[in-house]
DNA sequence: GACCAGGGCCGGC
DNA sequence: GCCGGCCCTGGT
């Protein structure tokens, strides 16, 4: 690890394994992570605007080493071993070997809580591409104006205050269509209290998804996602059209959920990638 | 230009 | 528990 400038902004090299930021980037969990015509990503997270970039086995990252360390590291999920996982998988299982094959260098984002309720509230009978335009509409009619020094202006994720004030009509016109009420429903019961935030974090998988599909728009499928993507219940196993096509063909006699408790929720993402990019 | 399908959920039965 | 209906749009 190791701090170096390029232009006039202040970038980490770390060192990265299981890693693959094209991946994580295209893997349809974030929504804010965008590939620029340079090659490069930006993100917009955690309050901050990013620029990465990977070169093979380093990732550069735009932040502090103090940033890195308590904010970043985290959100990658650095401490978690891929490898190890990945050596876990059955050698006779060809599905998630060629799954990993492909896919490899996803990890399982630690993403903030009422951001991912919102995007995969929003995410639900879509496509990604209108998902993250969806998102950034949001964000640029009702999140704050920031300002990063070096990279320029940018837009905070909303807060639940500011979308439970828009009108449903508002929130139409953001492109959201019957998800429009949903949005401004859910932002409301997080005011209220009716559902609260602080505390998720604190419970069990199942009852931090009984808790989540309180909320207007939010079903079993959503739910999973929220606890694998913000909470990371690696237990969580989203089960969306494409994974339900790939259990069928793959595992008509199911799932082997047992052998894979603790992380089944990496193999799903894997699995989900590999379906969307990899055949 | 037409058509399809998308990281599903809600409400009524 | 099982439908029907639902907004819209990027991609083919």
């Amino acid at each position: 690890m190791e701090m170096l400038k390029k232009e006039t902004l202040v970038f980490m090299r770390i060192q990265v394994t299981d890693f693959d930021l094209e991946q994580i980037a295209a893997s349809g969990q974030c929504f804010r992570m965008i590939k620029q015509d340079s090659g490069d990503y930006t993100l917009i997270a955690m309050g901050q605007y990013l620029t990465l970039s990977q070169q093979e086995d380093y990732l550069s990252i735009s932040c502090t080493q103090e940033d890195w360390e308590n904010i970043w590291a985290q959100y990658f999920d650095m401490n978690t071993d891929y490898g190890a996982i990945k050596e876990n998988v059955d050698q006779e299982d060809t599905y998630l070997q060629a799954a990993i094959g492909i896919a490899g260098g996803v990890r399982i984002l630690r993403q903030e809580l009422w951001e991912t309720i919102i995007t995969f509230i929003i995410s639900q009978q879509n496509h990604i591409p209108r998902i993250r335009k969806c998102v950034e509409t949001i964000c640029r009619r009702y999140g704050e104006k920031a300002v990063d020094e070096k990279l320029g202006e940018y837009y905070l994720f909303p807060t639940p205050e500011a979308l439970s004030a828009a009108t449903e009509d508002e929130l139409r016109a953001c492109g959201l269509g019957y998800r429009a009420p949903y949005l401004r429903k859910t932002a409301q019961m997080v005011c209220d209290g009716t559902v609260n935030l602080k505390t998720l974090p604190g419970l069990p998988y199942d009852e931090a998804k009984k808790e989540l599909m309180k909320l207007c728009g939010v079903g079993i499928k959503v739910a999973e996602c929220i606890c694998l993507f913000a909470l990371h219940h690696v237990d969580a196993f989203p089960i969306d059209t494409h994974i339900k096509d790939m259990l069928a063909e793959n595992y008509p006699e199911g799932f082997p959920f047992e052998r894979y408790k603790g992380y089944a929720g990496i193999l799903q993402q894997y699995g989900f990638y590999y379906e969307l990019h990899g055949k």
